[in-house]
DNA sequence: ACTGGTAGATAGTAACGCTAAATAGCGAGA
DNA sequence: TCTCGCTATTTAGCGTTACTATCTACCAGT
């Protein structure tokens, strides 16, 4: 994979970090790693931070400073009643962005 | 819907046309009234214009004009071998990150 | 002192879709 | 004739986003 999924994820990975957010709590190393777990090896440390900030000054997530005893405090981040609203609406759009491209790749190969 | 198809389209619409001028040459008006009828209500004509021009400067696509009788020529788009290639490539790229995005959403809304 | 793992911040860049406006050809109606 | 509306394409400027690269900071082990 190229820069298509580079593109691609404009848009969905501030949702897909949201969606990992609402199911538990995280501050931004260990949802760098998770992403990783889950096959996106290639995204950046310095992307994830970024959205981070983007989506606290939208006011989707509560923030906590926890004192780590390996490093720096962390920030953790968790989904607010405002974070969740966006983040159904995000699910909604995904949705029939995803049924739309099946159709067309269902005509473009048919059985 | 509101931004979030926006940012969400980035990536895929190059995807979406590609695999509307794969089942049938088109040109940049209709592939415009094709992708209304199929629900991407609030695509602007120059956004697909512009992308018609990007993906024949990469060589995606074969173009011919055709005059029309109802208003200036047409050019006609068409995909050539190396435009089903990034085509090919585009759905195997979507799929993995359908594939991480329905495993997500499963794990946010249990059953 | 140095390396490596943990943890976060940020400036600059490129790509993409959107807005808005312009140009152009043609037919129908006032 | 003039204007309106539909067809058809082009382009400049804008905002948002992810990436690159680099920096700071803390601690443990060698």
């Amino acid at each position: 994979m190229g820069k298509q999924i580079t593109e691609m994820l404009k848009g969905t990975l501030e949702g897909i970090v949201l969606a990992i957010v609402a199911s538990q709590p995280a501050y931004g190393y260990e949802i760098t790693a998770r992403l990783r777990e889950q096959g996106f090896a290639d995204i950046a440390e310095g992307t994830i931070y970024a959205l981070l900030v983007r989506i606290e000054q939208r006011g989707f997530v509560d923030v906590q400073k926890v004192p780590s005893e390996k490093g720096p405090p962390r920030k953790v981040y968790s989904l607010n009643a405002q974070g969740r609203d966006y983040l159904d609406e995000f699910w909604r759009t995904w949705s029939f962005l995803a049924d739309r491209l099946e159709q067309l790749h269902d005509e473009g190969t048919p059985s």
